[in-house]
DNA sequence: TGTACATCAGTGAACGCGCGTTCACTGATGTAC
DNA sequence: TGTACATCAGTGAACGCGCGTTCACTGATGTAC
């Protein structure tokens, strides 16, 4: 390192990450803090209003900053939008890879699912009911990129069903058609819990959820896949 | 009629409708014109804005008028929303009657009301759009009014799905979550028409469509309803 | 450690713009007699 | 049929407001030596 120097004067302090009292942070870290209090503002702000009726102007006055700070963080509102999609589908992956590692009990597969998701959404409001919201928004760009993050994690889907007995002789088409079905569940009890507020009303959606997937499941075992 | 005049002069012209030559509307006539293009105008611009992100100015200058003159025929924005609203579910509870009044071949049932529902989303592509967006919108006002509509639909599903064979027995919760599954799916389906360009498009949408509905009606008939 | 300079996150003022809403008006249509 | 008056859909100008974006700036943090 350093390999610029002709003398001896290389000593000191390393050259980047020099230790720093605990109340003082670096430039670098305070950015960062700035650019998680806008993503947090927005989120917040979301609660109510959709992307499309956000101004600028409203987020940095929530992360309060100055308008035209913004721009040391983000290149418009679109691309805080961008971020916003990614961050929570990074929330909804993190919940899916934790249910698959979870190893459920296969008598209650649904019971368990349902409960992971109901768990997993309850936590993370202010990103389900961004993502349910902007899913068929006017903003086309956050649209696409939701709709995609979506396909992608039904196919994982399909291709997780594949592996239990009885679905691993269907064809790929039926399985991408069956994990839509459960998608399509899961997105509906997801946007059914937003409007839920005590804990009753989430127990009522739990079980109504669990019905609906028996039915799909149900179904499934009697289905003859074809090409 | 006319029993506040004591002389004898009550004779001429009808006090309303009097007749009018062809090329002139009464005011009455004009204003409802007016008040159509305004709908009109509102429905094409909803095509690629979310309602949340469209101005009564843009509204008026699409439909050919002056900002003002807006209020001649809408309270508000949202008032105009709401008539969009009540519009948009006019033309899909029709379609719905339609169906049920055509007395589909039993052996075909899932693939008629495919067709039907395919056909009827195409044709009125703007409502669709709109309802389909504004459903998880930002205007709370439009969302709610929506949400009470789907909840109407499926409840009258579910009264007419009692009436088939084999479901006669089931408990109204059962034919609840049954119906909202048929809705789910009908409104996904709708969904996915908005994107479809041509009618190879169509035909592949129809094609799965009516492979999922498919297997919710197998997995129906293994059914046990319970209290 | 001390000094001189570079970097750059955040500031505050300014801009032009489209917005929703108001108001007095105009002139065609409708009505009373 | 003709006249005098009422109605009212649509006009055009004006208002104050919040918006996105720009710009030169400030002052704390970082770096070279």
């Amino acid at each position: 390192m350093n390999n610029r120097t002709p003398s001896s004067r290389t000593s000191r302090s390393s050259r980047s990450s020099k230790p720093r009292s605990r109340d003082t942070l670096s430039r670098e870290e305070r950015k960062e803090t700035t650019r998680r209090a806008i993503v947090a503002a927005a989120l917040r702000l979301l609660e109510e209003r959709s992307f499309a009726a956000l101004s600028l102007r409203e987020v940095t006055r929530e992360a309060g900053i100055v308008p035209a700070a913004f721009y040391r963080h983000f290149e418009s509102m679109e691309a805080l939008g961008l971020v916003l999609i990614d961050e929570s589908f990074r929330a909804l992956r993190d919940m899916l890879r934790g249910a698959r590692a979870g190893k459920l009990d296969p008598n209650r597969v649904i019971e368990s699912s349902v409960d992971i998701l109901i768990e997993g959404v309850n936590e993370r409001r202010e990103h389900w009911r961004f993502i349910g919201r902007e899913r068929s928004s006017g903003v086309t760009v956050l649209r696409y990129a939701i709709r995609t993050e979506i396909r992608l994690i039904t196919s994982e889907l399909a291709i997780d069903l594949a592996r239990f007995p009885g679905l691993n002789t269907w064809s790929g088409e039926d399985l991408n058609i069956l994990a839509s079905l459960f998608v399509n569940a899961m997105i509906s009890i997801a946007e059914s819990i937003e409007d839920a507020t005590d804990s009753v009303a989430l127990d009522e959606i739990r079980r109504i959820a669990v019905k609906q997937l028996r039915m799909i499941v149900v179904g499934v075992t009697g289905w003859r896949s074809t090409v």
